[in-house]
DNA sequence: GATGAATGAGTATTCATTCAT
DNA sequence: AATGAATGAATACTCATTCAT
């Protein structure tokens, strides 16, 4: 019950919006009573905070699994675009929830996912700064401007990409790394 | 009167957000009324029509002026790139809600402002392919992907972007310059 | 100015009804604006109660006129059910008005055009009685109840009576009195 | 609940009319909250819509079963007056509110109710025409128009006619009947 | 586990009226 | 004679939350 109530949150906060998504939309989507929802949980911005969690939670467990990859840090790069890219692929209404309704969340929740989104553009960082000192990427590179301008060129994306579209997600990826590894100048 | 309502409201939705100012916010921090408020917008939405309105034309007003120029596409993609992370430093407020409560326009408006946003990005597509046809950018870019690649770097810095902060929006310009068209692999 | 701001109010009134019409519509009709209103009239009761005062006055005058004829109280009667079908013909919006939007009058202003309302009851309840007395009416008659009876017949037609239809205000008017003289039992 | 709502409604709209009362009078009037309401009604405009429904229903079925009777069309009419008048007796409020606050009904709610009650006046109609067949009433009638005479009679009493008063409501009906029937010209 | 009734604080919006100019 | 800015009180309606059962 609980995950269903979950998995129907998504859909309408994705469609209306979190603030314009009242708890008896959500009950009356599944059928049940708002009795219902305040068993499982303790407050409407309680439900968003699990949903950030969740995604937040699985997005560092991949992080962290291909940064322990043993290759290059322009494959571990390649990789980890992919996988955000995948993300908003497989993931789009929850993707877009993290990204635009995060306002919603305040106090130490709000400060808990600022925390956890932090640490993973730090490991973005932190792959760079790595990729700089053994010579894989341009000894010239701030290394954090640089996780916010790679990071800011994926996360943009889940306002235009269509999975559905052109370009599958391994492509954009491709095009995206291509830019970030060579840039645009003609050689 | 009017344009001392927009200003308030201006920093209000940047601090509280749009759904979570309420009309009686805006007049009490003015010391005005609510009939007031009524007087010169026909409607909340239609306020945050007005600076969404203001926002975008001015930028397609700076676009112009800088795709006119007499200047390489290189230089000109430079300035674009410059004008918006300047509109970010001396607009924070209006890029924040621009970009953050945008979907709280809904019908014609919302088809309007998102007219306007296609235009100014189909600007900097159309800068990508000239420059491609004329040999400045390398030949085998997607230009409709690059120019989501760049507006994303860009736009995102609306996040983290502090005017008073280390970099100055020149210096950042430069640096993500640098990177678009170079790309961030050593040499 | 005072005439047209009553005109475009009757017209008003009777579409959207009086508390639904504002003194914005009405002055928006005819391009002025709400200073202009309060110039001509001291309050939206006001302007009502002139309507209803304007309708009234004729109507008793009419009344005054058609009782005064050398005729018999059944040619007065007949003339009486006509002279309201006609009114209710030619000032439709007004008589609209007249029986729907009283009770936006109150106070003193009630008072006076329920007054004449009486009246004019009482003109038609004095017509039957000397009918009554004259033999020309059936003694056995109440006359106040009588007055009341041939009256909602007659008002009761603002509700249904439709002008372009297929019966004039005087084929209605035709039958309404034979069914007040005669009945409708078969003889 | 939904009950005592409904009663305090039928008061407060009988003394100050549908727009004049607000949600805060009605459940002011019963200790209750404005939540408490919207619980039960969707909007004031349902209020409204079902003390009209309730109204016309149970008029519809009484006059099914007084139709329905095995009696002469004479009876039957006699029979429909009266119950129409112990109606306003019995039920002033709603009876004044059917009549007075429908314009406050709107779109398929207006249209259903509107419905209702011409079913009712078709079934006056009908009764009238009957009688013409079988030679009870005079055969020159026009049953369209006699129906809207009978039911103006009796409808428009809601405005004067006091249960506490003078006559009863059989009495009213007695003499309405007769001037039905038998016309007030003398003999 | 689940319900349904109740709450109360909040929201955008409307509008008749006033008044200095 | 007319305007336009300002008011303030009122209105229908929403909704997250509580709690006894």
């Amino acid at each position: 019950m609980k995950a269903k109530i979950t998995e129907h949150s998504i859909r309408l906060f994705e469609q209306k919006g979190f603030t314009e998504t009242s708890i008896q939309d959500i009950v009356d989507s599944i059928g049940a009573t708002k009795g219902t929802f305040y068993y499982y949980f303790s407050s409407k911005e309680q439900l968003l905070m699990d949903i950030h969690m969740d995604y937040i939670t699985k997005l560092l467990e991949k992080q962290k699994a291909i940064l322990s990859e043993n290759a290059s840090c322009k494959a571990k790069l390649h990789a980890l675009v992919l996988m955000l890219l995948e993300s908003i692929k497989t993931e789009k209404a929850k993707a877009l929830i993290f990204f635009r309704e995060i306002k919603n969340l305040s106090g130490e929740k709000l400060e808990l996912i600022l925390q956890k989104r932090e640490a993973f553009r730090l490991g973005v960082e932190k792959l760079i700064r790595e990729g700089i000192e053994i010579g894989e990427f341009a000894e010239h590179l701030d290394a954090n401007l640089t996780s916010f301008a790679i990071l800011g060129m994926v996360n943009w994306s889940y306002q235009w990409f269509n999975p559905e579209g052109r370009k599958s997600a391994a492509e954009v990826a491709e095009l995206f790394m291509d830019i970030v590894l060579h840039g645009i100048e003609k050689a």
